[in-house]
RNA sequence: CGGGAUGUAGCACAGCCAGGUAGUGCGCUCGGUUCGGGACCGAGAGGUCGCAGGUUCGAAUCCUGCCAUCCCGACCA
């Protein structure tokens, strides 16, 4: 393709709004253009690295044996009010009424549909296992759209659900599943890392993350040099020793503390390190009251707190429910004297002198000691880990890494077949619900993520299977007419052997289009200029080494095809 | 949804505090000179200063409200 017919618009500058490299770069390489907040258009570059990226996933899932589908976009409210998530979809839900008043919900994941669908045409064991794949576009009305296409509001995803008649085919699944990411995310040149997620609450199924480290990712998860690697709604830590209150330790006290709520207030004010808090926050767990309490320099973990706690559904409390439960407003709850059961985190066993709320408005208590002021109904290890745990194992220290989520698998059970209907009969005549798991890939997360990987000051480095283009054909001062000649020549030899070739036919100067090729990034530039052509020679230059070669007629395809293969076959 | 910031030409910004004809750099158009690493000279085009209301003889500038975008956090089936 020749660039004065491409639409490529390169800027010079950084837009402001641009501060991932990803993001900057994408629309700096005229990748990716901004519609509003979340909401992006792909212009020609970036849609080619889409299109790179999605023919490695459609070849790897049908390698795996998936049956392609697609999937409306358009879903009936009903069917999510079937599942029962149409409550759950709150406020990311979007969605609107056609002219009969029907409600439709922009699909923002599709196991409701491919339930339905499924459930509608197997009856026996004999039509599983089975497994289904899309890739579409999907809806979420994220109340923060992040850093360019790392997180957008709409979103192309490669989603794939499986079923079958037992656990055991789940596992094989999933098992399958698992290796074809790891091929597809290894061909697109990632480094990445599988984590295990909260499996939730539902059976204790199980679900693995793709994670690629990345300074704009939005999830970070606990990693240690001795391996250790979880995400941090499941990262635990070694439980520390409790202490014993110090014989003749001070008895507790009130004091005063006028409208000082919280904890940074009480620290700053009365000197106290917010590490002999104890932060009490009170909960409705399936509809009781609890209170959490962790170290005033620590943050509760939800998801290990509804662990500990064995709710199925974890609230913050409402104002008026920690007035109930505490008798005081909002900010001066504390463990001592509580009714509710306390669930304290290991840490705060070792606090023998901690300043921690008095459940009496504008007051506070001090040299509070646990196990001798409250005793909690629970221990354990409720607090999101932080840099310097050590793993549960002993061995390790706990660093926190920045990531970004490409992918993830996961064992559903029966949850939708039950509730929207998918069954079978089984070889004894038994009507059973499928057995269901589902695998998703954000595709254009994967070009963001690859875009953060693959990058140096001067531009992108694209992995040769994703570039937009194969090979760069440069034309110096193309006004010359030998060089217009012979570059026009070998773009057509090169387009007449299959080979993908962008041909920079701008009428530029040399360091403009020396610049924009390497801000492009495609892995080679061949650059015919008058110098060189008088003594029959060309230039290959190698963006990803950096290093340049010289190509004498003729024979200069030939050789090309040979480079562009040995690039290809590195990659994969 | 809480906190912070920013909205002036395609992009990056100045002007605002101390109200008085809307500017700079890059990019763009035309002419000329250049031409192997983001050229130079000359002449141009391009802006309801985010929107609405208010104050004032007069508002990019002061006041009020709204909207949009970005960042931190909460959320993320």
């Amino acid at each position: 393709m020749k660039w004065t017919q491409a639409f490529i618009p390169t800027l010079r500058q950084v837009p402001k709004d641009a501060e991932a490299a990803s993001h900057q770069l994408a629309l700096r390489t005229g990748l990716i253009r901004q519609l509003a907040s979340g909401v992006y258009s792909y212009l020609p570059l970036g849609h080619r690295v889409l299109l790179k990226i999605i023919g490695i996933v459609r070849e790897e899932m049908n390698r795996a044996g998936a049956a392609e589908i697609l999937m409306p976009a358009l879903h009936p409210a009903e069917l999510w009010k079937k599942s029962g998530r149409y409550e759950a979809l709150g406020e990311d839900k979007i969605s609107f009424k056609n002219r009969a008043g029907h409600e439709f919900v922009l699909g923002p994941t599709h196991e409701e549909v491919v339930t339905e669908l499924v459930g509608g045409s197997i009856q026996s064991h004999r039509d599983l296992p089975l497994l289904v794949y899309q890739i579409q576009n999907k809806f979420r009305d994220e109340a923060r759209p992040r850093f360019g296409i790392i997180r957008t509001k709409e979103f192309i995803m490669k989603d794939a659900y499986s079923f079958d008649t037992d656990d055991a085919g789940l596992d094989r699944q999933y098992q399958n599943m698992s290796e074809t990411y790891h091929r597809i995310f290894s061909r697109c040149g990632l480094t990445f890392q599988v984590v295990h997620a909260d499996p939730g609450l539902m059976g204790g199924k199980m679900s693995q993350e793709f994670m690629v480290v990345c300074p704009y990712g939005e999830d970070r998860v606990a990693h240690s040099d001795t391996g250790y690697l979880a995400s941090l709604d499941i990262a635990g830590r070694s439980q520390p020793p409790s202490s014993t209150p110090p014989a003749g330790a001070a008895p507790t006290e009130i004091f005063e503390t006028p409208n000082l709520r919280t904890i940074e207030e009480i620290s700053s004010r009365f000197k106290v390190p917010p590490g002999s808090m104890i932060k009490t926050i009170l909960y409705m767990a399936d509809g009781n009251p609890i209170a959490a309490c962790v170290t005033g320099d620590s943050e509760i973990n939800e998801a290990k707190l509804a662990r500990l706690v064995g709710a199925g559904k974890l609230l913050q409390a409402e104002p008026h429910q920690i007035r109930e439960a505490t008798g005081a407003p909002v900010g001066f709850a504390g463990p001592v004297g509580l009714s509710v059961p306390v669930y304290a985190d290991w840490d705060v066993l070792a606090l023998t002198d901690a300043v921690t709320g008095a459940n009496q408005a504008d007051r506070h208590l001090k040299h509070v000691c646990a196990g001798r002021d409250f005793q909690p109904f629970k221990t354990g290890d409720i607090r999101f880990v932080k840099d310097g745990d050590v793993t549960p194992d002993g061995k390790g220290t706990i660093r926190l890494l920045t990531t970004m989520e490409i992918g993830h698998i996961f064992k559903l059970g029966t949850r939708y077949s039950e509730s929207v209907g998918a069954a079978f009969l089984d070889d004894s005549g038994v009507r059973r619900p499928a057995i269901m798991g589902c695998y998703g890939i954000g595709v254009n997360r994967i070009m963001a993520a690859v875009m953060e990987e693959h990058h140096d000051e001067k531009g992108m480095k694209w992995p040769a299977a994703l570039a937009p283009f194969d090979l760069e054909l440069l034309s110096l001062n193309p006004a010359e007419p030998e060089v217009e000649q012979a570059a026009g020549k070998i773009y057509g030899e090169l387009l007449g052997e299959g080979i993908d070739v962008l041909y920079d036919d701008r009428d530029e100067r040399a360091g403009v289009k020396f610049k924009d090729a390497e801000l492009l990034g495609i892995p080679f530039v061949l650059v015919v200029g008058g110098r060189s052509l008088k003594e029959g020679k060309v230039e290959l230059k190698n963006r990803l080494t950096g290093t340049t070669e010289i190509l004498e007629f003729p024979g200069i395809i030939g050789l090309l095809q040979e480079r562009l293969k040995a690039a290809s076959r590195a990659a994969s």
